[in-house]
RNA sequence: GGGCCAGUAGCUCAGCUGGUUAGAGCACACGCUUGAUAAGCGUGGGGUCGGAGGUUCAAAUCCUCCCUGGCCCA
């Protein structure tokens, strides 16, 4: 466009006096430019050696200990290990600053079966036999696995900007852990929880192993069901002589095990006389079978039953006593069948008679205990039947159906079959169909004299949890779990260390036996119990061939559930931890694992408060899955945004709840970013050349500037809050709204006409720089937590390079910068400001005016009222060039063009502007003072 | 199927123990500024507060049921 010839003349006159005006200079670059930065200043860190630096200046003050949970060292970072370790650094770091010394240790989760199956999928690919490969060699390939993703890991964590001693971290696998666990077990063995007994478990076939309640995840899966008649042998009401129980199961290959039926006592009862069936029904007409009541309708539509007499109606607590025959009585199954009462019994599917195999079945197996029953060993590691099972042996269990339907109905047991998709546990790993089979276990129990449970409890209650429902989460699960089982048949782990009696079965307990095997294993590592002979650890007192050593390992979450022992007791840190802190999964996972173990062999837990944060849900809500496709990887985010922007999502969101993440809302976390980064800019624009000197104490500040300290000290007080109780929910938006609102949108806009063109020497702009000052220091430390490179960035921009802002405290705020009646006053003023903004925009839309400093405003207050401020001070308020106070019935703003002509210096439009320097009053001053930027030009 | 939790503008969040026309920021539209300028300021549109009942003079806020989603369990 071209200019006017009226504008060109105009700038021809008027001198430029832009030079003499103190506009912002910095060093601080408006653009973050986060993923190219970002890895200088970590360099730099690790250079100065900020962490030792800080360990060393904390010396002395009050520990503060977040015992970090281990990541598994298997694959790159997830979100989910992002979003956790962010949250973590980001307490720890508050913490820091607030005067703790708040050592942080990070630590990996390195046994286990994910990483065993990694190494044997290796073996198999190369067509080798896993179960050829010597189990030394096959632990030293886990470990070599491990040792590589934690390593990764680590570096990508680092990345992220989480701060800790890495040099020291820690790992399950360490020798020293190893043995740290073996001797955990230790005391479980020597105090008695420890015990062994067979127990219906999860087994996985394909795995050959054991599997806990968190390595098992349910999916659709399609079985046979049968009904199945049993013969009633004895026993009960006269009238049911003759009939047949019938059963309904999803397992048909429990069938070989079946030792009782079970009924609800409470339950109706029907005996029923089939007198018409439907075509290619196995129901004959004549037979008497009892069904529930309420499965009546249900039943005979299943079996074919098209018609029936009742003969009968019985509670079930009128059939105690019934024996009936298995039904394969005299193939090798001529035992009773007893009816028993069972409260688990219900009415919501089959026939109210619920077949019941003691090895197949936690209810199962309670119910069979208590009325004496066995518990035959039918089924073999790999899900086969034992050789000694009549009928079936060697058969696979998950294709025993179609035999055990055959034998059944040969027999004429079989009333019904029929196929059911129903949800079934699988193996998380194998992705493989489970059972439940009885085995000799390893457990530690809930219930003996150690009262583990009792005492879990009690610590649930005196432990602190944000939020508070976590409490009753793992409050109910504690409550309700069965012992805990902590063997399992494979290699990768730390071993069950303990020896067996061969001839009483009784684990041997002798202390210094224990102390053996722990000294080697922290010079050898745990692959001493499979590279020494059992004497090594046996000692003279005992003989190896008398004792069989227990090769099971243990349980991984019994590994991560001792890590306070081998972490924070061995490293003499604070015992327990100030907090644990992880996903919502967790109660059932590290911290259960953690508190059992801890309760069982100290009594108390090892955290003195549990905080869980939600689930990565994606922009629509929905989970995360690879089907979906909407997962976001930390990788991309570092790579595209920047790790700053990741850390400033978590701290934004709130992680009490699930947490959405997704391209869009990345994109406003920039957003939100730049605000926080040109805020920095702005203040740091505007302090250039600062000098302690300039400094006014708080009695001579203007009001604005005591109103921006109030909202300092109360954001100091969400601040310090957050800190007390874990709870940072909102500290951040608070932080964001703050400078986006009453700083850039209020203070800065008021205050730039001071700041910019006032001398040097005036207090007003000596005011300014003063809270200036303050505002920097707490904006940057209270964003170092969270954007650790940002808030460096806008520290080390003003005090060099030699310094850190993540060396430094959070300010402590003066008492008497909090002022609630200011801030009331100032809430009025600040509303009245807006009648008059609103008449200024009305001009704006008019083509009146451009810029706020082009009108004059007439503010009016009734009579005898407080007009709050002088009319020069409304006039910088409103970023006009006058303000008129004056009377009228109601508080009102009025707009006029402004009268006079425009300084040329600071752009207000005043009458008193000389019409040859075209200066106001003030900027003559200033001019003339020459304690201007540069001199006029 | 059971336990716990959540569901407020396109997005992130405020709305305390029920009480005036449900608030911010981001995004969007329009305008201003061009001395925070790949920045800054202002104005505006946009919500039947997941749905349906109920309690109450009054409900986003309390109760019940349902729907959707998440975690855990079966």
């Amino acid at each position: 466009m071209t200019q006017t010839p009226d504008t060109a003349a105009a700038q021809d006159q008027a001198p430029d006096y832009r030079k003499t005006v103190f506009l912002p200079r910095t060093a601080f670059p408006m653009k973050g430019d986060l993923p190219k930065r970002e890895p200088g200043m970590l360099a730099g860190w690790e250079q100065a050696k900020l962490w030792e630096q800080v360990r060393a200046e904390s010396q002395g003050r009050t520990p503060f200990v977040l015992h970090d949970g281990p990541p598994y060292a298997n694959g790159n970072l997830h979100l989910g290990h992002a979003l956790n370790k962010v949250l973590k650094d980001a307490i720890n770091r508050a913490h820091q600053m607030a005067g703790f010394d708040a050592h942080f240790i990070p630590g990996w989760d390195c046994h286990g079966l994910p990483i065993e199956w990694k190494v044997e999928e290796g073996h198999r690919k190369a067509g080798r036999n896993k179960d050829e490969i010597p189990v030394l060699q096959f632990r030293a390939e886990c470990r070599a696995y491990a040792e590589k993703w934690l390593a990764i890991q680590a570096e990508e964590f680092k990345r992220l900007g989480i701060l800790g001693d890495w040099d020291n971290r820690y790992a399950t696998m360490d020798f020293t852990s190893e043995a740290a666990i073996a001797a955990e077990i230790g005391r479980f063995l020597m105090n008695g929880a420890l015990y062994r007994g067979l127990r219906p478990v999860m087994w996985s076939p394909v795995e050959k192993t054991a599997l806990a309640e968190a390595e098992i995840e349910y999916h659709d899966h399609k079985s046979v069901t049968i009904w199945v008649r049993f013969p009633v042998i004895s026993g009960g009401p006269a009238a049911i002589a003759g009939s047949s129980i019938v059963i309904w199961t999803t397992t048909p290959w429990t069938m070989p095990a079946n030792r009782a039926i079970a009924y609800g006592p409470e339950i109706d009862y029907l005996l029923l006389e089939v007198t018409e069936t439907a075509a290619g029904a196995r129901a004959e007409v004549g037979e008497r079978v009892m069904v529930a009541e309420a499965l009546l309708d249900a039943f005979i539509k299943e079996t074919g039953i098209a018609g029936f007499t009742t003969l009968g109606t019985f509670k079930g607590e009128d059939l105690a006593g019934v024996i009936t025959s298995h039904p394969l009585r005299g193939q090798g199954y001529d035992y009773d069948v007893p009816l028993l009462p069972a409260e688990y019994v219900t009415t919501e599917a089959g026939t109210g008679f619920v077949h019941t195999a003691p090895t197949h079945g936690e209810d199962d197996f309670i119910l069979g205990r208590a009325h004496g029953l066995e518990v035959p060993d039918t089924v073999g590691d790999d899900g086969t039947y034992n050789a000694w099972v009549p009928l079936f042996a060697g058969l696979h269990v998950f294709k025993a159906a179609d035999p055990v339907c055959a034998a059944l109905e040969a027999a004429g047991g079989l009333l019904h079959r029929n196929t059911l998709v129903h949800s079934y546990p699988h193996s998380w790993r194998s992705k493989a169909p489970v059972i439940y089979r009885a085995t000799p276990q390893w457990f530690i129990r809930m219930d003996g004299p150690e009262d583990i449970r009792g005492k879990a409890l009690q610590a649930i209650a005196d432990t602190k949890f944000i939020p508070e429902q976590g409490r009753n989460r793992i409050a109910s699960m504690v409550g309700a779990r069965p012992d805990w089982c902590v063997s399992r048949q494979r290699a990768w782990g730390v071993p069950i260390a303990i020896f067996v009696d061969r001839r009483t079965g009784e684990p041997l307990r002798d202390p210094a036996v224990m102390a053996r095997i722990v000294e080697f294993f922290k010079t050898e590592g745990a692959d001493a119990w499979y590279a020494r002979p059992a004497a090594d650890f046996l000692g003279n007192e005992y003989d190896p061939t008398q004792y069989e050593q227990v090769r099971d390992i243990v349980d991984v979450w019994f590994e991560s559930g001792s890590t306070h022992a081998f972490v924070l007791e061995a490293r003499g840190m604070s015992w327990p931890a100030d907090l644990y802190l992880e996903g919502s999964d967790q109660h059932r996972g590290w911290f259960h694992s953690s508190l059992l173990e801890a309760v069982g062999t100290r009594g108390v837990a090892p955290f003195k408060a549990v905080l869980t944060h939600g689930f990565l849900v994606d922009e629509q809500g929905r989970k995360m899955s690879k089907s979906l496709g909407n997962g976001v990887e930390p990788q991309d985010v570092i790579q595209k945004y920047g790790a700053d922007i990741l850390r400033l999502w978590v701290m934004s969101s709130d992680a009490r709840d699930d947490l959405s993440i997704g391209p869009e809302i990345l994109k406003q976390q920039g957003e939100l970013y730049r605000r926080l980064r040109n805020t920095l800019r702005w203040l740091l624009g505007s302090l250039d050349g600062f000098d302690a000197s300039e400094i006014l104490p708080y009695a001579e500040l203007p009001e604005l500037e005591r109103w921006v300290l109030h909202r300092l000290s109360e954001l100091d007080v969400q601040l310090r809050a957050a800190i007390e109780n874990h709870d940072w929910t909102g500290v951040y938006p608070a932080i964001h709204h703050f400078c986006a609102t009453d700083l850039s949108a209020y203070y800065f806009d008021i205050r730039k006409d001071a700041l910019y063109c006032d001398g040097p020497d005036s207090l007003r702009r000596r005011a300014v720089r003063t809270v200036l000052d303050q505002l920097h220091r707490c904006l940057a430390t209270w964003l170092a937590p969270v954007l650790v490179f940002t808030a460096e960035e806008a520290w080390q921009t003003r005090f060099g390079t030699e310094t850190s802002v993540h060396a430094q405290q959070f300010p402590v705020i003066p008492a008497e910068w909090r002022n609630d009646g200011l801030a009331e006053k100032w809430t009025r003023i600040r509303d009245i400001r807006r009648l008059g903004t609103t008449k200024l925009e009305a001009m704006r839309q008019g083509g009146q005016i451009g810029a706020s400093l082009q009108a004059d405003v007439t503010l009016t207050f009734p009579a005898g009222a407080d007009t709050l401020l002088s009319a020069a001070d409304w006039a910088d308020m409103l970023i006009v060039s006058t303000v008129n106070l004056a009377t009228a019935d109601a508080i009102a703003a009025e707009a006029t063009v402004a009268a006079g002509e425009k300084c040329a210096r600071c752009w207000r439009v005043l009458p008193e502007v000389d019409g040859s320097t075209k200066l106001c009053l003030r900027c003559t001053d200033v001019v003339a003072s020459g304690l201007t930027c540069q001199q006029a030009g």
